[in-house]
DNA sequence: AATGAATGAGCCTTCATTCAT
DNA sequence: GATGAATGAAGGCTCATTCAT
């Protein structure tokens, strides 16, 4: 599939080197998510995934390699996540769709697989990032078009930018307690959708 | 750079301490906004203020506590201005104090006093931003209840939480361009409009 | 690569292991002097050589020991030229022996078998390139008494010290250009001549 | 007299500071002859200096730049050493050159300030070493000229070159034991005053 | 009181060498 | 026997913080 690729993660030949890799990435998006990307250490990276460091270092040949990755892999599986939802949406209702992407927000979260809070990180991961970004904003404007066919591209396109920004909300309640959780994820599902429909056409 | 210093009045030292002291904190508010705060360094923002290392220190006795202060500051300046607005409140139409909302985060954002991406900085610090976090929900909800005065406080509270989510949104927007970012800013004004408007009970 | 072996016949263990050693050699002496013996890597040569790292170990144990291995096989070469120089000395007229050293030491180079510059490397190798020298130096002494029988043993053997230094002299010009080359290498021949004709007494 | 060097070592501002300095040259200047420059490390050189390796980052910022420095003093020490050589050279005889020159480079030996052996280092710093080659041998090529007034500007380039390398060996003979160094020693100045005297027309 | 110097802990990374398949 | 993976020791370098003048 993929013969060589310079600076990035090698991938493993044999059978341990992929659960080495799993761990890794395991491990790495846990401090990377905990202490931002310059607070965190190979080193801990390493000890908390039972790697040696240089074992880390065969695999991702540099902090920034692993870091990429990472993201790689978020970007990755959120994008599919989107794509998904996209197929869903035709017929949905707007209430649907509001609850559809808070849900496709939580899904996210819960996989573990995220990584590295939005902040720090100079340098090449940024433009990935930014890609990234993009990309989610591309395929949010599609599913806006796809619910509220009336919208230009135009439209569509600011509005996943906010949309983008309300569902960032889901992350930060995500850390309240599990009543005021409850309470605040419903705000936001009503938040999106009074957005949206205000932004439909009066039949 | 020191003159003489004689039978010349020398300022109190109270003075010349308050002086040290702002620049200190604008060169800190400066490089920590620019690099963030594990890639801001004391020396720099020593040098960036024209302040030896060891007077910095004398000052701030650790790089958190500069960070603290830094925020301390910001914290203080934020809330004055929330309470302004506050003040103002009363009588304002709700498609009025959606823009005031986001004028005043705006207003945070170009006096350069705010400091440190939110990420990063673990310890001490994150409970300091959390009691500002929540002084500003306090303040937010407050306002929210003066304008819909049908609100309870729970409600007002929840609501004060999105609304200051959707008001991080003015940051990330600021970085767009000029057309875009005009554009987008009134998107988030509209959006908190219809979201406010969503809790007033129909007359 | 590694193809059937079933009926075929297997070369000799010794053949395979001859071709393996020599390759690792090659790649050894090539990335010795390209980079020197510190900043040359097991990995990079066993690469170059097409062989695994491990099967590099299996050969050579260390770094250290192949370095040796390259050293000797040099040293071979080079005292087998100097013992055939020896067998053609006697009858040479002085111009012709300083041709032939230089000569000598021309072909020692353009056969890519030398290797690692005469610097770094400490331990146990230098013990060995000590003995080395000396051989040289005691193989030139003698080739400088075939032409000149009148010298001492002692003389010859201080000549040959002399000599050696003169005959490093062509490895460094040979880096020049080709022109500027050719006239120095002509002007060292002309040195070692003086020199011998200095040291032969007035007939 | 120098306010800022970019990558260069920086020089103290007080007192103390040119002490460690010179201690840390003359440890530079040691654990790079000793070991050469790719297996000398910082942190011996900070040891054997009495310095703490953050002190000496502070003085020279990198291990190449410290490299530099001990080179560039060293040339510069050569240098004037030569320039006195040539002033006093004018009315000097043939031997009495040739045992001038040997006691120049015996000299540079003496005095420990000479540093690295000729072997790895890469990089930029081979530009300097370079250089400084140029410089030496334009020096010697002048030196010759006036002992030698027939001497062409070409030709007497290239008996600088041919002489250097001759002069090399004294650094070689000098680790002998002293009753063969003298004997080396007065060989080499005996070569270099039959060299010099082919080259001089006959009268 | 003010300041340049000193320092040690720690970070990212590499590499010779040994395991385990 | 051959090979990819694993590893720990070490190296260059930085920085928050403390001394000493």
């Amino acid at each position: 599939m993929s013969t060589t690729r310079s600076a990035v993660a090698r991938e493993p030949k044999r059978q341990r080197g992929h659960i080495r890799v799993a761990a890794i990435i395991e491990a790495g998006v846990e401090v990377f998510t905990e202490k931002g990307y310059d607070a965190a250490t190979m080193t801990e990276i390493a000890a908390r995934s039972g790697t040696a460091i240089a074992s880390l270092y065969r695999f991702f040949p540099s902090k920034e390699a692993l870091a990429d990755a990472l993201l790689l892999q978020y970007a990755n599986y959120a994008l599919d996540g989107l794509a998904e939802l996209r197929s869903r949406a035709p017929g949905m209702t707007l209430d649907g769709i509001a609850g559809a992407f808070v849900d496709f927000r939580l899904e996210l979260q819960s996989q573990r697989r995220f990584a590295i809070s939005l902040a720090d990180t100079r340098g090449a991961i940024d433009d990935k990032r930014q890609r990234f970004r993009e990309a989610m904003l591309d395929g949010m404007a599609g599913i806006l078009r796809e619910v509220i066919p009336s919208l230009t591209k135009a439209k569509s396109e600011v509005m996943a930018t906010i949309l983008l920004q309300i569902l960032k909300g889901v992350a930060v309640v995500s850390q309240e307690k599990p009543t005021a959780r409850r309470v605040l994820l419903a705000e936001i599902k009503k938040l999106i959708y009074v957005y949206l429909a205000s932004a439909e056409p009066l039949v």
